[in-house]
DNA sequence: GACGATACGGAACGCTCGCCCCGGTTGTCA
DNA sequence: TGACAACCGGGGCGAGCGTTCCGTATCGTC
């Protein structure tokens, strides 16, 4: 591989990087190629598809959350890990349009690899499982209905502007689910 | 107005209530048109714009729903009342899109007359405020915060196919509201 | 320094969709 | 029943976007 290729491959994936996280999957891709200083037939020379592109970032992204859900792993007190989890994910999600929006696809990341993809919610199945049994949370509970919450409360989160208004909505959300 | 031109109004009407509450906004126009049996010019003699028409079908979906927070405003628990309120509304915009895309686009209705708007969202404050006094209801919750979770809820809820894990995702969403 | 391979930019293509226009038709009223 | 205004259908236009193509520039090597 030529260097500028390299160069150029680097350039693409950070400026899609930025741009897909201020303004999620809809921008168009020229707006990546100009951000990235380069011309559309580039991007594609390095990523087959558009979606394709996306899928590089957005796995980039879950190894990151992926860190998180591990170390949270290790917690003394199950429950607040898994509540420090899902008011963390959340939190990057609004932060992050990209993010946000390979949550809502397709029931879950439909971007990113398979295993990546498994193994994240391995994870939060193990986090959820682990309050469940210290009776921090509703025990009718399963993955799905965690992804789905958290979508939800991304959404609900995403409606109001005020930092102090969004915390309330996702204490709201989080004392919904814990076991009565 | 001609005979022919009123009849033609009233099938453009009704076809695109049916078809924006099983596709939403996004359907292309031509399918309403097709639908209703006429050309697309048709529909833009009745409606200004795409939008223009989606206002009317969504007016009329939120004179229903006011008719139904009206009722409950009686209710003799107010408590009650707001949560029955609370469900009825994500069941109903979970099954119509017209609907649900209408409480996300731009934060609440944007479509609609603004008296209408103004008009439901009175309404359920009301309830709101009913619930809050009678101790059902986390007091430091106001309307948007309201709006906000029933979108986020109804969110939730299209992320599920099974219709008793979808209540059981109201019902989480409806116990965090609860005051403690 | 020259040459072949590789990569580049951006114009062009095809597709979708909102919206407009015009030649033909239909309803209404004298 | 005839004439005219109102109305109709659907092809067409223009904009936006994903993707491809090709003439040109750059890199790596001998």
């Amino acid at each position: 591989m030529r260097a500028d290729a390299r160069r150029n491959r680097e350039r693409v994936l950070r400026a899609a990087e930025d741009v897909f996280a201020e303004q999620g999957i809809a921008v168009p891709l020229d707006e990546i190629a100009r951000r990235a200083g380069v011309g559309a037939g580039t991007v594609y020379r390095h990523f087959p598809t558009k979606e394709a592109l996306f899928e590089a970032v957005i796995a980039g992204r879950v190894e990151v959350l992926m860190a998180d859900a591990d170390r949270l792993r290790a917690h003394d007190d199950p429950g607040a890990a898994f509540f420090q989890f899902f008011a963390h994910k959340v939190k990057q999600a609004s932060l992050n349009k990209a993010l946000s929006d390979a949550l809502e696809a397709s029931r879950g990341f439909r971007y990113g690899t398979q295993e990546t993809h498994d193994s994240f919610w391995r994870l939060v199945d193990e986090l959820l499982t682990g309050a469940q049994r210290a009776g921090a949370v509703r025990p009718d509970l399963d993955r799905d209905d965690v992804r789905a919450l958290i979508v939800g409360c991304l959404r609900a989160v995403d409606q109001v502007t005020d930092p102090a208004k969004a915390d309330r909505l996702i204490e709201v959300m989080a004392d919904g689910m814990r076991a009565k």
